[in-house]
RNA sequence: GCGCCCGUAGCUCAGUUGGAUAGAGCAUCGGCCUUCUAAGCCGAGGGUCACAGGUUCGACUCCUGUCGGGCGCGCCA
């Protein structure tokens, strides 16, 4: 709709402009928006008062020019002036009533475009080291990056999900120190516990594993202990396949998968790492002082500049960072987005100026950036902060285990991610009106519900018969609705372009308020409006259709962020 | 000290690249179940959009400064 009524005023614009013997092109700041105000019809924009400048005449005067040229459509029932200059569109009713039959047939694609046409992005997310079971953090991590890649796939993107960590560092010497001291049957707090060692129970389980000789098998790695307790470098290895195996679970239980996993390690062993210094040596902005090596990023909007290699020869971790960005725009993604928390915000602009000093045609602010705040987790009005087996902070585990992979994606997704999050435990186990997701999940289940009983009083829904019957949708709450199904592709592509994935909560929340209101609400007439009306088929069929076209954009909604859709609560 | 993010109703938060009278939910108060799920609906009260300037037809939105909170500022990752 927006899309038709964008077209119809170009063309007016175009034909008024001529008249006028000045050439105004449509700029793209011109807004149709679906209008707040039913007062101010379906639809409105201000184009008149975006080109009042250039046409040289008021708003109000262009606006009135723009509507005599505008050419006639069946689309628009009337179109009136207000305000400054803004010009209200009344559509025909049969804009929006054919919708219920456009959605009915897409069913899960509507509001979808697969054709991959967007090009190729690759959503790196959650990225945490095997160190550990995954905190709150990598929680919301992994719910806002998978919300993100399901809204570029839904937005016509072909996308990858991705996941980099690192298997080699100084924290994987010191987690392998701390399964080789429980190994020894040394605690925290005893004498001979590696300094800064991981204290959590989880490591007990590792020991006990390991000297059990156990195979793991995780998504991207399979190793068998081989249960001697003095291989340090075994006892390693193995600890970083049981604990990614541990977070792969967790993952998987939060319905989060990835199509890659790369290894900072291997940017060493495949000779990426030296092939980045010699492309950045050559490109002449590197710079040795003080026994390492530069770079000068202050030249690419860094504030100071970058140590590459230390005085003592290892290379800081800035440089894996920029070769493994240098492979991601190889492997040919114009988009690459990182979600990360906002604590990492600081290597944002180090690593865009290493690929800006390579040369390579990148542009610059290739990557881009989504970083969440930290998430506190309240329960009885108090923060929560460790877990038992993690010790000295809550695992997403936790979460899952206590509210639900639904609540829990559903409330780490519901917030602007850019702002701190407080995740109260109490709220998101209640099964009441509190509860956005039992809100959202009981709409779908009462039309479900609703549908159930229309087979038990003979009356099952027919979408082919129901096409004919859409005129019969004339009541406010119908209408209210239907404008708002209307939205739902809109939304889905601007949530992807604005990396905005709590709009999808925002939407589903509106959804399911409007379904609610709709089922409790009285006709015109003064009467309790019903879904299936005995004496009346053609109602039933046409209040049926839009309650169906209504569980499809639910449904395609929860799918968005990764929350069932149940048929009865 | 410098950089990034945040500050909107009692609480938790939206506000679509500057638009019409700033919106939801929760909480509070008052109503609504013999009939499709009351895990629901309807109504009411509640605001100097942190503060002060500026830009313009128009600012919660953009610019400058101030205050308050978070994070970062390592030859750690």
């Amino acid at each position: 709709m927006k899309s038709q009524l964008q077209a119809l005023l170009e063309q007016a614009l175009a034909s008024l402009s001529s008249t006028l013997g000045r050439e105004v092109a449509m700029p793209s700041s011109v807004q149709i928006d679906a209008a707040k105000d039913a007062r101010h019809g379906d639809f409105a924009t201000n184009l008149a008062m975006v080109v009042a400048k250039p046409l040289g005449q008021p708003p109000r005067a262009i606006a009135e020019a723009l509507l005599k040229h505008l050419p006639a459509s069946p689309l628009i029932a009337k179109a009136e002036i207000a305000g400054p200059g803004f010009i209200n569109f009344f559509l025909n009713a049969d804009a929006f009533t054919s919708l219920v039959s456009d959605i009915i047939a897409a069913g899960e694609r509507y509001g979808r475009d697969d054709s991959k046409r967007r090009g190729k992005v690759v959503v790196e997310f959650v990225s945490a080291n095997p160190t550990g079971p995954l905190h709150v953090g990598h929680g919301r991590g992994a719910a806002v990056g998978d919300c993100l890649a399901r809204l570029y796939e839904a937005a016509g993107w072909d996308v990858t999900r991705e996941f980099y960590y690192n298997d080699a560092g100084a924290q994987i010497s010191n987690l392998g120190a701390s399964v080789h001291a429980r190994i020894k049957g040394i605690a925290p707090e005893e004498a001979g516990w590696p300094e800064n060692g991981y204290r959590g129970d989880y490591i007990v389980d590792v020991a006990k594993a390991y000297l059990a000789g156990e195979t793991v098998i995780a998504d991207d790695r399979e190793v068998t202990a081989k249960a001697d307790a003095d291989d340090v470098a075994a006892i390693t290895d193995f600890a970083v396949a049981y604990l990614r195996r541990e977070q792969d679970a967790d993952l998987k239980a939060f319905g989060v998968a990835f199509d890659v996993y790369s290894l900072e390690s291997a940017l060493y062993t495949e000779g990426k790492v030296e092939q980045t210094v010699a492309a950045l040596i050559a490109s002449g902005h590197t710079f040795e002082q003080d026994d390492a090596l530069w770079l000068r990023t202050t030249g690419f909007g860094d504030d100071k500049d970058r140590v590459m290699r230390k005085r003592e020869g290892g290379y800081t971790y800035f440089l894996p960072d920029v070769a493994y960005h240098v492979g991601k725009w190889q492997r040919g993604y114009t988009r690459a987005v990182n979600e990360q928390g906002s604590d990492h915000h600081g290597t944002i602009a180090r690593v865009r100026a290493g690929l800006q000093a390579l040369n390579l045609g990148i542009p610059k602010n290739w990557p881009s950036y989504v970083l969440h705040q930290m998430v506190t987790v309240m329960r009885g009005g108090e923060e929560v902060k460790i877990s038992k087996r993690a010790g000295s902070y809550v695992t997403l585990r936790d979460l899952i285990d206590e509210v639900g992979r639904d609540a829990t994606r559903y409330f780490l997704t519901a917030r602007k991610s850019d702002s701190h999050l407080v995740f109260d435990v109490d709220l998101a186990r209640s099964k009441s009106d509190e509860n956005p997701v039992y809100y959202i999940q009981y709409a779908h289940a009462r039309i479900c519900s609703v549908l159930r009983q229309a087979v038990e009083r003979g009356m099952p829904f027919d979408a082919a018969a129901a096409g004919t019957t859409l005129h019969r949708l004339t009541e406010a709450p119908e209408k209210a609705l239907l404008a708002h199904l209307a939205k739902f592709p809109e939304m889905v592509s601007v949530a992807a372009e604005q990396n905005a994935p709590h709009s999808v909560a925002f939407f589903l929340r509106d959804t399911a308020d409007l379904l609610h209101s709709y089922y409790n609400a009285i006709d015109a007439a003064g009467n309790r409006i019903r879904f299936l009306v005995e004496d009346d088929a053609d109602l039933t069929r046409a209040r049926l259709a839009l309650v169906v076209a209504t569980r499809q954009v639910i449904r395609n909604g929860l799918a968005l962020i990764g929350v069932s859709a149940p048929e009865s609560m």
